[in-house]
DNA sequence: AAAATTTCCAACCGCAGCAAT
DNA sequence: TATTGCTGCGGTTGGAAATTT
């Protein structure tokens, strides 16, 4: 047997939203609330509507506080930052932007960022003071094939990447977000580029703090590391757990980010600190 | 000025997850 | 344990508005 529909499809409006719907739902939901029920709310406030459609109404258009209107250039990075990040899941990108709505940052990404990106109109987020503008279309496009789906929650725990060792693959200039995904949250993290010698481009990242970095040196390449809730998240140690082949198979150019938990970079510093004593000795 | 095309976004749809029974 | 009902989420679409031809 089927699940019984939420609402009576034939007896139902369905479009546009008009004035008066609109002040109808605002009023109930601001005088009794939700009640915690929304297929029942729409009988309740008088409206020939169904539940999750006056829940979409509410939650994208009429409750308090939505902002409308033009997105800031932080805004842009926020998302594109997020979008390599975590992919698609725009609940999750809206909550770091108050005020925005997930249906809205899922329009605007679709219409209007993505075109923006390609073009390298955006420039993406750093702690670093260096300015970096993310390149095209093939940038946007990996972003897209690559970044987890909704859905796919990482189970696997954190490896250190200092363990292992790449080669860049291919010859494309560009590289992509390599993100490692952690189970235990981490209070902070220093992230490399092994390709950067002089170690010019570094950043330790906070929790909640995300680090994006698109790298113009001589090897080409993008080395990025994020913080989301606590966990570190490294997109190419995913998935060469998930294919468990190493770098077998994988199609694409990358440079690595060098992911260290707090503690070994506190004993690192603390070692160097020695050092420097014994040496003025 | 009119037709064709593209852009934009509000709203719908179906599914997954969860809680209650 | 299985079923049912509901919420929340992300993908998709319809059509109005804007732009181009």
């Amino acid at each position: 047997m089927g699940r019984a529909p939420c609402c009576d499809k034939a007896n139902v409006k369905k479009g546009p939203w008009s004035p008066e719907e609109d002040s109808k739902l605002k009023h109930h939901i601001e005088t009794y609330g939700t009640g915690g029920n929304w297929i029942s709310l729409p009988q309740k406030a008088g409206l020939r509507r169904c539940g999750k459609s006056c829940r979409l109404r509410w939650l994208n258009y009429l409750r308090p506080n939505i902002k409308h209107g033009e997105f800031s250039a932080e805004e842009d990075t926020v998302i594109c930052t997020l979008f390599a990040t975590i992919g698609s899941r725009w609940s999750i990108i809206a909550a770091q932007l108050p005020g925005r709505t997930d249906n809205d940052i899922k329009n605007y990404w679709n219409t209007k960022l993505k075109k923006k990106l390609m073009m390298g109109m955006v420039s993406s987020s750093s702690t670093t003071n260096t300015t970096h503008y993310a390149p095209q279309a093939e940038i946007v496009k990996t972003i897209e094939t690559l970044s987890p789906k909704p859905h796919q929650n990482p189970s696997f725990d954190y490896q250190p990447l200092s363990n292992n060792s790449y080669e860049p693959l291919g010859s494309a200039n560009y590289s992509i977000p390599l993100f490692n995904y952690c189970n235990n949250p981490i209070s902070s993290c220093l992230v490399t580029n092994p390709f950067d010698q002089n170690n010019s481009f570094y950043e330790t990242l906070k929790p909640n703090q995300v680090g994006f970095e698109f790298d113009e040196l001589e090897y080409g390449g993008l080395n990025s590391v994020s913080f989301n809730n606590g966990l570190l998240f490294d997109e190419k140690m995913k998935m060469m757990q998930q294919n468990n082949n190493g770098n077998e198979g994988y199609n694409g150019n990358y440079v690595e980010g060098n992911a260290m938990m707090k503690e070994e970079e506190e004993m690192m510093e603390q070692k160097r600190e020695e050092e420097a004593k014994r040496s003025t000795k």
